[in-house]
DNA sequence: GAACACTTTCTAGTTTTTTAGAAAATAAGG
DNA sequence: CCTTATTTTCTAAAAAACTAGAAAGTGTTC
């Protein structure tokens, strides 16, 4: 008796050495936030976008980047010209808190408070923001009535 | 002694194809979950609790993480009968934090309000929590006068 | 319709992460 | 000592994450 791995597992031969992230990796994030911030782009300005950021790539390293995020459904395109425009099928918000929530899972099991208190202890936030924040609880609690 | 395997960053004309991840990966975290709760502790043992959580594992693949990540300064080990035992150098308190911090930098353009701010929306907190939490934004706020 | 500037496709290489077997080392027991 | 059980070391392999050049495609211009 095997455990299948989520998602694709095998049937039966189980080697499956490297499970594909869950969340945009690194690069793939970094390409969505240019595309978040302004879309549809070629690749010629996203690669422009990039590099601005210190993520000088060749040209044609972008474009398998901007294919392989269009496979794996986090970004679509059309045929403009003879070059192709890209946008995000995903959006920030929905990106932002499955990748925080996993994080919640997997670092601070499954404990948004204690995430939040670790936060408020070790991160500088002014007292703007500590108030926000304060009235956002507020808020919350009394939906919770 | 041998030479190291891993960390081998080369410093200028590299390809630099995939940078190693600068927090525990997945599988180094779930080994620190296990130590970090009970240590130090054998492979043999290691590998049970980690087969407990769903990670059935040969014992020599453990054994390899394990080795890795005594090179990669998470772990020491030391030499018992003819077995290691193997124990954390790092504290789930630093390790938490720089994965937090990390998370607000890239995800959320170094903002821990819209961070806490997403998740006091999107997650189930419960009323005894979120006074907790109002508890601790109120004494913040005093510490900062 | 051929030269051109540009874009994409195809192919392939590198490093990391995860996996584990074969072989070697080591302690214990008879 | 010599077998046996267990452990580690050595080696290697697959998949994911990047990276990018050579070749092929495409639209424009003269």
């Amino acid at each position: 008796m095997k455990e299948p791995k989520v998602g694709k597992a095998k049937l039966h031969g189980d080697t499956m050495a490297r499970p594909a992230s869950i969340h945009p990796t690194d690069f793939e994030l970094e390409i969505l936030k240019v595309l978040w911030n302004d879309s549809p782009q070629t690749v010629r300005d996203i690669r422009e976008r990039l590099a601005k950021k210190g993520r000088d790539n060749a040209h044609t390293s972008v474009i398998t980047m901007l294919n392989i995020m269009v496979d794996k459904g986090y970004l679509d395109k059309k045929k403009n010209g003879k070059s192709y425009l890209f946008w995000p099928i995903v959006s920030q918000a929905d990106v932002s808190q499955k990748m925080l929530g996993d994080m919640v899972d997997r670092v601070f099991e499954g404990s948004a408070k204690s995430l939040m208190l670790n936060l408020i202890d070790a991160e500088d936030i002014g007292r703007e923001e500590l108030l926000e924040l304060r009235k956002r609880i507020n808020q919350k609690m009394k939906e919770q009535k």
